[in-house]
DNA sequence: TTGTATGCGTTATCAG
DNA sequence: CTGATAACGCATACAA
C-alpha cells in the first residue's frame, strides 16, 4: 500500500503538505491540493491508521467484550454499540469472553494493547476487585449488565432482583400457587439475583418454593426442555413456570406441548429478556423486558463521554440502573 | 500507559532488551529477564499494538463487513468468524454496511486504513467490478454469500437457485398446486436467485406462478405478516407459501393463525435459512438449511490462508460452493 | 503557503 | 548477552 511519501513524490510536494490536505486543518493552495488529491486517488492511498494512532495518541476505537456473539441477546447488544460507535466515527473491536475469567481478562488486555479508548464490557466471571482496578486504570471503561457500588458511575445495569419479582408477582396475581422455576446451570450472578427476587415475591405472597420445584439447564432451548422434563420426572406438580430466559421458555413450551399439556391453559409460562424470539414463537411469550438495546446505547455513550475532551456530557453522574417491566402476551393466564 | 522505555528504565536495561523478553526470540540472562518481567508487571505495561504494527508491518487483524449485527443470521456468521480468528490469534474488526453501496465501500476502506490483513465481506450492494478490483488489491479479501466468476477462488457462496428449487420441489411433491411466494422487498440478488429457482422448479412441475401470487415485504416477522395479508386481501387462494426467510415465515404463520387458518393443515409454510428461530417456533418450521456457520468458518480460514506465509493451505483452489438441503419439521404437509 | 526536522513506541540490525 | 541506532508512516512545531 502506498505511503504518504509516495503521494508526496507523485504530487511533487513534501509529505507535510499531503498530511495537511488529509487533515484539512491548515489551508493549502487549491492548485497543489488538487494535485495531491489526484495523486491520492491514483495510488489508492489510505492513511495508515496505526501510524496515525502512534503520533496522535488516539485511536478512535471502542472495544467490546461479550460472552458470545451468536446469542441474540448479545448480538442485539453488539449491534447497538456498533450503531452508536459508527455515528461517532469510532471503530469497533469485538472480543468474546465466554464466561471464563481468564478469557475475559485476556480479551480486555488485548483491547488495551490495541489502545482502545473506550470499552464496553459485559463481564460474567471476573471478580469485582479486578473490574474495579480495571475501571480505575482505563478512563473509558464501562461495565454493562453488572453493578459494582465502588464504580457505580461506570455501570449500566439491570435490576435482576426486581425482574425476578415481576415474574413471581404476576404469576401470583394470576392465582398460581404451584410455581416452578427453571434457571440456568451456569453460575452467573443474574440468575442468582432473579431467583432471589422470585423468592422475595413468593414469600410476600406466602407461596412456598420447595427446592425440588427448581430445575437447572443450559440457558437455551434444549436446556429448557431437559430442565422441565427433569421436573416432571421427579413428580413435581406445577401450574406455572418461571424461566431464566426466553430461549429456555420456548424449550419448556415445546417439551410440555409434547407431553400433551396446553399452554397457557394447563401451564402458564413466563420468559425473560424479550428477545425477538418471544414475539415470534407460539404462543407468543409473556416475558420480562430487558431493554438491552437502550442500555447498550447508553453504555456506549457513557464510555465515549468519559473520554471526551469537552466534559459537557459528564454532568449527570447519576445512576444508570434500568428496571424490568412485564410484557403480557399469550403464554400465561389465570389459574 | 507505560511504554517500553519506562519498563527499560525501571529495570535498568535498554529498550532493546525489554523488546527481546517480550518476543522471547533471543536469549536473555535469567536475572535481567526476571527484573524486566517484574517491571512489566509493576507498570502494567502493555506493548502498543500500533507501534508493533508499524514496524512489523503486520496487524493480525481480520475485518468483517456485514449488513447488520442484530439479525440472527449475521450474528451467527460474525460469531463463526470470531471463533476461527480467536484460534489463530487474530483480532476482529466489525463494520456494518446496511445494504448500501456507499456505506459498504466506506466500511471496507476503513478496514484497509486499519491495515486488516484478512477480510471477510458480505456485500449486498457493491457492483461486481468494484468487488473484483478490491479482491485484486487486497490479498486476504474473501467474499461470502456471493459468487463472482472472475474471483471464484475468493468466493464462499451458497446456491440460492438450488435453494429456491428445493422449496418448490418439496411443495410440489406434497401435492400443492396453489403456491404463493413471499419475498423481500429489498433488491438483493439472493432473493432474485431464489425466485428463479422456484420458477424453474414450478415450470418443471407444470405449476403456474401468476404474478399476483408473489408478495413482498421487509425481510422480517412484520414483513411476513403484511405480505401474506396483502395476498389474502387481493383474493389469492393458496395452500402453500414459500418464504424468503424464517423470520418472514413466522410472520406468515402468525397472520394466518390469526385468520383462523391452521398450519400445516390448511396452509403449508416453508422458510429459508434455518436460524435458531425455526426450531423454536410453533409449529416448528420446515425450512431450507443455509449452513452459514460452516460457510463463515470456511471463509475465514480461506482469508487467513491467503495471507499465510507458508502456502500449504492454498493447494485446493477448488470451488467453495455450498448447497441447500431440506429440513423437514412441522409447518408443511400433504395437500 | 510550503518544507524540514522531530518524535510517537516498537522491532531489527549492527556493534560491542 | 546487551546497548545504540535506524526505521516503520504519519502529524506537527518551527522555519522559511
Amino acid at each position: 500500500m502506498a505511503t504518504i511519501k509516495d503521494v508526496a513524490k507523485l504530487a511533487g510536494v513534501s509529505p507535510a503538505t499531503v498530511s495537511r490536505v488529509l487533515s484539512s486543518t491548515v489551508v493549502v493552495s487549491p492548485k497543489t491540493k488538487a494535485r495531491i488529491e489526484k495523486a491520492i486517488a491514483e495510488l489508492d492511498f489510505r492513511p495508515n491508521a496505526h501510524a496515525r494512532a502512534l503520533v496522535s495518541k488516539s485511536t478512535h476505537t471502542i472495544g467490546v467484550v461479550i460472552s458470545q456473539l451468536a446469542d441474540p441477546f448479545f448480538a442485539q447488544m453488539a449491534s447497538s454499540i456498533e450503531n452508536v460507535a459508527k455515528k461517532r466515527k469510532f471503530k469497533v473491536l469485538v472480543s468474546t469472553g465466554s464466561l471464563d475469567a481468564q478469557k475475559e481478562l485476556t480479551a480486555i488486555k488485548s483491547l488495551q494493547a490495541q489502545r482502545c479508548e473506550a470499552m464496553v464490557v459485559n463481564s460474567k466471571a471476573l471478580a469485582d476487585d479486578v473490574l474495579i482496578d480495571l475501571a480505575q486504570r482505563i478512563p473509558g471503561f464501562v461495565l454493562i449488565n453488572k453493578f459494582i457500588p465502588e464504580i457505580s458511575e461506570r455501570c449500566v445495569w439491570f435490576d435482576n432482583i426486581a425482574g425476578g419479582k415481576v415474574m413471581a408477582d404476576y404469576m401470583a396475581s394470576l392465582g398460581h400457587t404451584a410455581i416452578a422455576v427453571i434457571s440456568t446451570k451456569e453460575r452467573v450472578y443474574d440468575a442468582t439475583h432473579r431467583l432471589n427476587g422470585i423468592r422475595q415475591s413468593l414469600d410476600a405472597h406466602q407461596i412456598a418454593l420447595p427446592e425440588e420445584y427448581i430445575a437447572h439447564g443450559s440457558p437455551d432451548y434444549d436446556g429448557g426442555r431437559t430442565a422441565v422434563e427433569s421436573l416432571i420426572q421427579r413428580g413435581v406438580k406445577f401450574s406455572a413456570v418461571l424461566c431464566y430466559n426466553d430461549a429456555m421458555a420456548t424449550g419448556v413450551i415445546s417439551a410440555l406441548t409434547d407431553l400433551g399439556k396446553r399452554i397457557p391453559d394447563d401451564v402458564s409460562i413466563i420468559g425473560f429478556d424479550d428477545v425477538l424470539l418471544a414475539k415470534y414463537c407460539m404462543p407468543k411469550l409473556t416475558t420480562v423486558k430487558y431493554p438491552i438495546d437502550i442500555m447498550a446505547r447508553k453504555a456506549t455513550e457513557l464510555a465515549l463521554s468519559l473520554i471526551a475532551k469537552d466534559q459537557t456530557l459528564n454532568q449527570n453522574a447519576k445512576d444508570y440502573q434500568y428496571r424490568p417491566f412485564l410484557v403480557k402476551r399469550e403464554s400465561a393466564t389465570k389459574r
